[in-house]
DNA sequence: ATTGGTGCAAATGGTTTGCACATTA
DNA sequence: TAATGTGCAAACCATTTGCACCAAT
């Protein structure tokens, strides 16, 4: 059930958000079963594990094709974007350095269009 | 006294690390205290934290040119590099969503040439 | 009976904070 | 005397884990 709700529940969940929902069909579970369920997953590869740096671990469905991130700052709405000439310029990059590259992170951190205030809109002024 | 040894040391320091250091010099100084003064920095913009997933926090000299970083997932190494196209692809990215980009944090990890067993280097076979 | 998974509460570990104390102006 | 910064230990908080328990083989 905590897999179904997590596959079916919107990306970059918080473990606490996917708690709250699976708790809210089911009020005998327990946080503990909510973290080793997405360890599971993640050791299984079903999963990925997200760090923004916000103190909180999200996690996100591994089902979907690659993507980086987009964070707002404001309301900490987190999107998603693809942008494969940064793919092949990180590639050119770690084996310029030697690396032999497995992962990487990028995140864009910013204001979202909602939470730009009006006066400082492109076309404001 | 912190902030020198700070500012000197190498790059990407674990608080633990830059404690250690300091101690070796005065035994009297508390970790409390090398918390707060790399908190102090940051707040004041002359340090920049880190956050490679890795449990712990990192700092660094905020008063180098801008860069990313390599990970190496075998030994912890972090290393730098600087891609003038990636940065300007994420300004790009950002604009097509409407973001007002503040910051980005990219890390490729993998592997580093020192820790690629032989048979895999590229040059082996 | 044994296995595997669970909830609960306690432990963990990096970081922060309350507080009494010292040092300086 | 007031203000600032400190060490220490306790608090914090997300996450992990020990353990007794339960359901299904």
């Amino acid at each position: 059930m905590i897999i179904g709700i997590f596959f079916r529940a919107g990306r970059h969940l918080t473990v606490d958000e996917l708690t709250r929902k699976v708790r809210a069909r089911n009020r005998d579970i327990g946080a503990a079963t909510v973290y080793r369920t997405l360890k599971l997953l993640a050791r299984l590869g079903y999963a990925k594990e997200l760090d923004f740096g916000e103190g909180v671990r999200r996690y996100e469905s591994s089902l979907t094709a690659h993507h980086d991130h987009l964070v707002c700052t404001g309301c900490g709405k987190v999107s998603e974007f693809e942008e494969p000439r940064i793919e092949s310029l990180q590639e050119e990059v770690a084996k310029k350095h030697g690396f032999l590259p497995t992962m990487h992170r990028l995140a864009i951190y910013g204001t979202c269009p909602e939470c730009v205030p009006p006066e400082l809109r492109e076309n404001a002024e």
